[in-house]
DNA sequence: CGTAATATTGCAACATTATAACCTAAGGTT
DNA sequence: AACCTTAGGTTATAATGTTGCAATATTACG
């Protein structure tokens, strides 16, 4: 469940378990999982990479999609609101969610190197939050966490082997 | 030192110490503090508000200096790499530091009635980047959290009293 | 089925936030 | 003064995101 995005890893295992949670999760919740709004999931997931909302276009015009930006920001919304995808406000880009379904307070960390994404479940992260609402007498309702810094492969080596050359 | 801008407090003593705190830094690290510069420092000190780049301009404008985007950026640029003020990702607006200096990690609690920005240092910050690079194997360079939801003054009351009527 | 209500999409224009490029002015150094 | 470096003025443009309305598809209901 606690998978690494930044290790060696069966991708189309991730791209097929994010496309049957949302399929099952839009009809849990009678929501319209429509052509658009899959194709602009299965656009997201490709990689770990977070996507800018324009650089979806240009794959949606190619499926023979309308490609103005508010279709593309209209299955934004649509993915969002239903946690499928993540927005990193430091990128402006969109992610999958590997957990959806619940509104989950969610802490991520970049590769400023490589690019990739991870979402951690971080019981830190609830702490960090209990402390502030004490702290300031106020209600949290919503939170924001990105790191940014060096995933293991593109740490400078010890060593001298590029960690992904065997993959 | 640890204060709170949700509770009544004499916020000129913010902005003079603010002034400063800036003057000191720029002389220390021979950075100069010009009238641009100053004066986008102080219209952000106005309040504990986040302030937008565009709102700027006409307040700039208003007093004789060059009112386009760019003299704006420049002295917002300069003021964040000196760390005099901080950019909040989730609002695309800027806000006075009230410890600069050190390239210190940011919490931030954003009230989503009032708009004002609590700055706070917070240990459990640490702890969570200490847990990620561990967990995951990564550098940590830097680190954005933002919280959002309501201060003790806009909180749905119990009483009946409006918090800052009295202030 | 036929029709009305609702949800989704196509489309055009626009808004907001930020940067690039190029030149001029100001301040410091010798 | 001559020179160099930094800062600011100006214009244009890039990148990201929204609004408004008409057209179409889907669902709900009699
Ligand atoms: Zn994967
Ligand atoms: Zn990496
Ligand atoms: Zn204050
Ligand atoms: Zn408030």
């Amino acid at each position: 469940m606690s998978q690494n995005v930044y290790q060696p890893h069966n991708h189309s295992h991730c791209v097929a378990n994010a496309l049957s949670q949302a399929q099952s999760l839009c009809h849990d919740k009678g929501a319209r999982l429509t052509k658009v709004r899959q194709r602009v999931l299965e656009l997201i997931w490709q990689s770990h990479k977070p996507v800018g909302a324009y650089e979806l276009l240009p794959a949606l015009a190619n499926d023979g999609f309308n490609s103005a930006p508010p279709t593309v920001y209209r299955a934004l919304d649509f993915l969002l609101d239903l946690g499928l995808v993540h927005r990193l406000h430091s990128l402006n880009a969109y992610v999958g969610c590997n957990h959806p379904g619940a509104n989950h307070p969610v802490c991520f960390f970049i590769c400023e190197h490589c690019g990739q994404a991870q979402e951690l479940p971080n019981d830190k992260l609830n702490a960090l939050t209990r402390q502030v609402e004490q702290v300031l007498g106020v209600q949290v309702h919503h939170q924001l966490t990105e790191l940014t810094g060096l995933c293991p492969s593109c740490q400078p080596a010890s060593g001298e082997t590029t960690a992904n050359d065997h993959a």
